[in-house]
DNA sequence: GCCAAAGTTCGAAAAATATCGAACTATCGA
DNA sequence: TCGATAGTTCGATATTTTTCGAACTTTGGC
C-alpha cells in the first residue's frame, strides 16, 4: 500500500493548498500538526469514521501540506513547514497565526 | 438590487476565502484587482456568460474580498485590501507574490 | 418613453466533493 | 498463526459547487 507520491516543493498548486485548506477539519488538522509536530491520523480524527478521516489526509497530503511517514502499524503525519514556507512564504504563519474572534 | 452585505473585517472566515480563492478564475480576478484597482466585471471576464462571472463575484463578495461599488450601470470591483491585511496579516502579499513555476 | 448595456437572479443540469460502511492490507504482539 | 490495531480503498449516496440560458432590474443616452 503506497500513497500518493508527495509533490515536490515546485509542484505545489496554490489553489489546490487553498481548497485543501477550505474544509475545518483539514484546517484544523494543519493547526494541531503544527502545534504537535507529528500526530497519527487517529490522534486527530473528531469521532469521525475512518475512511472519512483518510480521505482527508489524502487531500492534505495531495495537495502537499503534510507528509506521511509509515511506522509500523500507524501512520505519522507531519506538517511539510519547510518546503510550504519556501514555496509560498508568509502562507503558513498566516494559516498558525491566531486571530482575535 | 441590493448585494449581500458586505462582511466587517471580524466576520470574514478564513475557510471561506480558502475557498474563494480556490478556484483559479476567483484567484485571478484578485491578482487583476490588486494590480489594476478597480474594474468592472466585465472587464475581468474571460469569455464566460455574464451569469456565470456574475457567480465568482458573489463567491468573492461574500467571501469578504472585494467590494463592489455601483457606478451607473457598471459594478465597480475592488479588493478589499486593508481589510483582509488587518484580518489575516500576510495572506494577501503571498497570493499576490509571482512565484517561480 | 424606449433601447442598449451591465449585472443579478432563477432554475435546471452537470461536475466535483464529502460521507460512511464494508472489505482489504500491513504491522505488531501474544 | 491469530488477533487486534491503524489506515487505505472501493462503491454508493448525499451534498455542494459550477455552469449557463432566460428573464429581470437598473442606469444612462437619445
Amino acid at each position: 500500500m503506497r500513497h500518493a507520491r508527495l509533490p515536490a516543493p515546485e509542484e505545489i498548486v496554490l489553489e489546490d493548498v487553498f481548497h485543501a485548506l477550505s474544509d475545518p477539519f483539514r484546517l484544523q488538522v494543519v493547526r494541531r500538526l503544527a502545534m504537535e509536530g507529528e500526530a497519527s491520523c487517529q490522534a486527530l480524527e473528531g469521532d469521525r469514521p475512518k475512511s472519512s478521516v483518510s480521505h482527508h489526509f489524502r487531500v492534505l497530503r495531495a495537495a502537499g501540506l503534510i507528509r506521511t511517514r509509515n511506522e509500523g502499524a500507524t501512520h505519522m503525519n507531519a506538517l511539510r513547514r519547510d518546503e510550504i514556507e519556501e514555496r509560498f512564504p508568509g502562507l503558513l504563519s498566516c494559516v498558525l497565526s491566531k486571530r482575535p474572534e
